[in-house]
DNA sequence: TCCTTCCATGCAAGCGATTGCATTACCTCC
DNA sequence: GGAGGTAATGCAATCGCTTGCATGGAAGGA
């Protein structure tokens, strides 16, 4: 049986309130006492019922994070930054994995984490307003990722400004003709990063005089598979791309293995340029817009910390900045972009020299 | 202010006790006063404190998973089968992620769950034995993937018969010059997965009367990176291999890059084989050895609601079975493996047939 | 009709901490 | 030497629930 406070204060002489004091290193405990105290619980291996514990203090020491996918590379990530800070507090995280849409609306209908944790850390979901109410309802300091709610702190990057110098990147590169595959059409719930990575997308070809066409948009719902049928169908249009910016590494991992399959390389067919520099993305030599990931989990969960410790500061919002990664997947356009081949696949090929080129 | 069930017992005219009985659906309670008593928590939008509750109970509805890094595509795969099991069974998840060496002991040290907890996952960690005594001295149902631990449920994969195969593979191709990239040289601690897969190696290649070289034996150290230092290495010796056995894939990524820098390719000048079918391994169309990730999860989980509902059962073991994945990085030996190259790089290279052959 | 059973409910004692307030002891300063 | 302070400690209420036991009433059996 796991020893109580009362086992320590008696092995100590003194009061379970001394007990508690001592040990949370509260002032007004003479050293002398302290050390008994601290001895004494060493003796027993006492460690405080958590529970018990939040009961009484009202405190939970626990941080709640709602994920969308565990599973995906870079959520495990940004988790992984909240981990690294709110354990180095002493924090405890309750992980709420959303995946599916059953859970989800569950999660929000039972709310499961009223009285559960101090604060919450949010990321990337997209939330009705009403479910950003009955989050903002729970009464502790939320930190958002991605999505901006009233009220809540907040990290993200500048999706417009990323996007845009993506397209820009392609523009620069003498490309016109330039595609973008994007992460889902429109979510009739709060999900604004595809909007206005979208928009960025079109008002950057407008202000080079591009015109803008329809056709090149196609949906490729984040995932690999799909970014490599939304690549199919750039390709099959009459008059294809020879520029493609996915939102995503993960669409744009997808993009390229139909290039492949397709016999058409990467940047000499068609220029593809990825967002988030996924761990992959060296390996495959993406070009792409890098984001801080890891980095803004700690940003978030040291939020969650000023709020915490703080008081009633105002909520803060911080922008993180991306940088265009330039590797060897994008080059210069080619002078007659109507045809891919001259000589049909298999055959020998020219070595690749433009990879030089790009860096 | 939430409402406790004070709140909810008046508004319904009943005592505590049968607003709790309602609420947790124990028999013994009318179906009009439960009906009554949901009413009433319906319209407070009444909770539970799950604190109070747990410090009332002894149980907590929290299960503790410990993780060497969330951020992994492993472990969160494993993480997110995990998670749905207990959601679906209204467990909460509480996270530990032991990444760092001190993180690490610092839990070991300070055991943070000591009654936080009514069962804990722990994945495929290295644990000393002074650490397995802590965890199993929490006194609460544990489940161990990987890593067998004496009183603890137990899920993992055959590794030395999934190894067997992989180089078994390799030497049915003709292979008869077969490198390895370990994970690690010699852990203090009881991480024995290499150690069995290792051995499992050495083993097949006696078998088919291949004399053992320790050159071939090369750490990669699970990383991308790593692996392709260490295929580096492989291929500046003497005799290269012909192929290449790497016991995870992502080792197997850094080993493909090395070779697609060095100018060779997969399976022509080496055949590589790697281990997880990580969602990159189809991408990058590397032959593996799959294995079950998310539904090891689940079935710890799983083996976690067994114990903690059915008593004092005999822990039970399980082993999931992996297959053999043959993709394009695997084919036949070639006849003269001893030089690599009749005319060097850059330079023209005929069309990979093989790919086709080794399907 | 009276005595058992049994079901539904209430009472109240915990669970193991935290914390406001009271108390004691000891200084310090006139 | 007594008033006023301060530092260290104890007392006991409290947090919000669970649960063993007691109780009352209705149903069932003889």
């Amino acid at each position: 049986m796991a020893a109580s406070i009362m086992d320590v204060a008696r092995r100590a002489e003194v009061s379970t309130a001394t007990v508690s004091r001592a040990l949370r290193g509260l002032p007004n405990v003479s050293a002398a006492t302290r050390e008994r105290v601290l001895r004494a619980a060493e003796e027993l291996s006492y460690s405080v019922s958590p529970h018990a514990s939040s009961l009484a203090s009202g405190r939970t020491g626990t941080v709640g994070v709602v994920v969308p996918f565990v599973n995906r590379w870079f959520y495990s990530q940004v988790l992984a930054g909240i981990d690294s800070v709110l354990r180095a507090h002493d924090l405890d995280l309750l992980l709420y994995n959303l995946g599916d849409e059953r859970v989800h609306e569950r999660f929000f209908s039972r709310m499961p984490l009223r009285r559960r944790v101090d604060a919450l850390i949010v990321l990337n979901l997209p939330l009705s307003g009403a479910e950003s109410e009955a989050l903002v309802s729970l009464e502790v300091p939320i930190a958002v990722l991605g999505t901006r709610v009233p009220g809540c702190w907040h990290v993200s990057i500048d999706n417009a400004e990323s996007a845009s110098t993506a397209v820009r990147h392609l523009i620069n590169l003498g490309h016109r003709r330039i595609g973008m595959i994007t992460a889902a059409p429109g979510d009739p719930r709060g999900f604004t990063t595809p909007i206005v990575r979208q928009h960025a997308y079109r008002t950057v070809l407008a202000q080079a005089g591009i015109p803008y066409d329809p056709d090149l948009e196609v949906p490729g719902h984040l995932s690999i598979d799909k970014g490599a049928s939304a690549m199919a169908q750039l390709l099959s249009l009459p008059r294809p791309p020879t520029a493609v910016f996915a939102e995503s590494d993960q669409m744009a991992f997808g993009a390229l293995r139909t290039l492949g399959r397709m016999g058409l390389r990467a940047p000499q067919d068609v220029s593809v340029i990825g967002f988030d520099d996924h761990e992959t993305a060296e390996l495959l030599d993406l070009t792409t817009i890098a984001q801080p990931v890891t980095h803004q989990g700690e940003l978030l969960a040291r939020q969650i910390l000023d709020a915490l410790s703080g008081g009633s500061e105002e909520p803060s919002q911080v922008v993180v900045p991306t940088r265009l990664v330039v590797r060897g997947t994008t080059g210069a356009a080619r002078e007659h972009p109507s045809r891919y081949h001259s000589t049909p696949r298999p055959g020998p090929e020219p070595d690749q020299h433009s990879r030089t080129t790009a860096r």
